[in-house]
DNA sequence: GTCTATATCTGGATAGAC
DNA sequence: GTCTATCCAGATATAGAC
């Protein structure tokens, strides 16, 4: 479980389509979607979903019309309104649902690794590579949080403490165990978390640098050793 | 002019009320606006750019109506628009006047600082500190940015890649000098800059835990001298 | 310069045919 | 399950009185 991680092999293991995660959501929630056939309800979900997430990390969730969601997923707007209840409905929904992957993901990647250098290091590339795929949603969470409903938006703000908590962990058994020297761990951890959201609200820049993924990774945990140890 | 400088000083020093910025945008516009008298213009101004600030912080500037804004503003509907002819002009001349600002300021503070270990110092401050100053218009022109105008939106991200090679130039002397190790002088400046905007974008959360400004910018300072002496 | 009142339009949501 | 047609609340913007 300790060994190293490249990105086609996260990839494969956490295999998170987007068709994955829809029919999660089908399957979690019977009630609000009133279609019944899954094929039918997941496959246009696909299509909703992906739709939303362009429009919206072009121009903002507010600026999206229903209209421009018929659109662009090809569907009516009557149709829409069978798989959610309302729009700001589809805003929970989706930030719900990117907020489940993230969390499941994260603490099943450094489960079982006991040093705090090696859980660092696999933390840093688990967030990083989990981005990199789902960046639209990562980007579209990020951006539309203050416009939630106050209590999907209380949920947000946990989540984001929750995984600045993974990281703020690691680095304080490194610190008790003596191998990383005394800092500031709540600074430290909020420093890493700024860092690695940089990493999907900035993808142009990267994208642009020729910038990929694990050079980031890497770069980042030079960055972060070189601090933590000194 | 190499000294040392405190939050207290730089405030005194660039003296950037709202004010000021507000007469400024008078003085340069003289076209845009149909009021004539500075005195009425300006307390007006910063009536609405305040009231503007407020909201769209709140909820974002899409979900602002015209109606929020005269409320909060305390102007009618018909006045605030002798001061702009559009809604999208208001977005346009609020993210202006704050770009014009930070570009003057940064390049005013690092001027006549050579050791770029000092001058990397100082241009961490300088950011910080007017960042603090201005929470409300950087955290705006962040979350903002997308929602621009096609010509202002190129300007605000030629103004995002300039504050970068600020960084990036200091960073690239000091490896030149000898000063600093060789890193990738990109890298090492987009992470810098991110660090930077996590203090206006996330301030609830620094607050919260009683990190004062000056305390952020020595753990920033610290951090990436750790990286860059080794 | 500022206000009130209003013209005009857009966007979310739904009813009912198919 | 999906579409078309439509309702109506609420938005931007302006005209004209004061």
């Amino acid at each position: 479980m300790e060994q190293d991680i490249d990105f086609k092999t996260f990839k494969r293991v956490v295999s998170l389509s987007m068709e994955d995660m829809c029919r999660d959501l089908f399957l979690e929630n019977p009630r609000g979607i009133k279609i019944k056939k899954e094929g039918v309800a997941v496959k246009n979900l696909v299509k909703i979903f992906n739709a939303a997430l362009a429009i919206s990390n072009e121009k903002g969730f507010a600026a999206m019309s229903m209209r421009d969601l018929s659109a662009e997923a090809g569907l009516s707007m009557g149709a829409l309104y069978t798989y959610f209840s309302s729009k700001d409905e589809l805003l929970d929904m989706i930030t719900h649902q990117g907020r489940m992957v993230t969390a499941r993901v994260l603490l099943d990647q450094v489960d079982g690794i006991d040093n705090p250098r090696a859980r660092l290091k696999r933390a840093i590339e688990a967030h990083l590579f989990l981005s990199e795929i789902m960046q639209p949603w990562f980007y579209f969470s990020y951006m539309e949080t203050k416009n939630l409903s106050k209590t999907q938006h209380r949920k947000a703000i946990e989540t984001e403490l929750f995984t600045e908590k993974i990281f703020v962990d690691i680095i304080s058994s490194g610190c008790e165990q003596g191998l990383f020297r005394e800092v500031d761990v709540d600074l430290a951890g909020a420093a890493l978390k700024a860092l690695l959201q940089d990493w999907y609200l900035k993808r142009w820049k990267y994208a642009k640098r020729d910038v990929t993924v694990e050079n980031y990774s890497v770069f980042i945990t030079n960055l972060m050793e070189s601090y933590l140890f000194l």
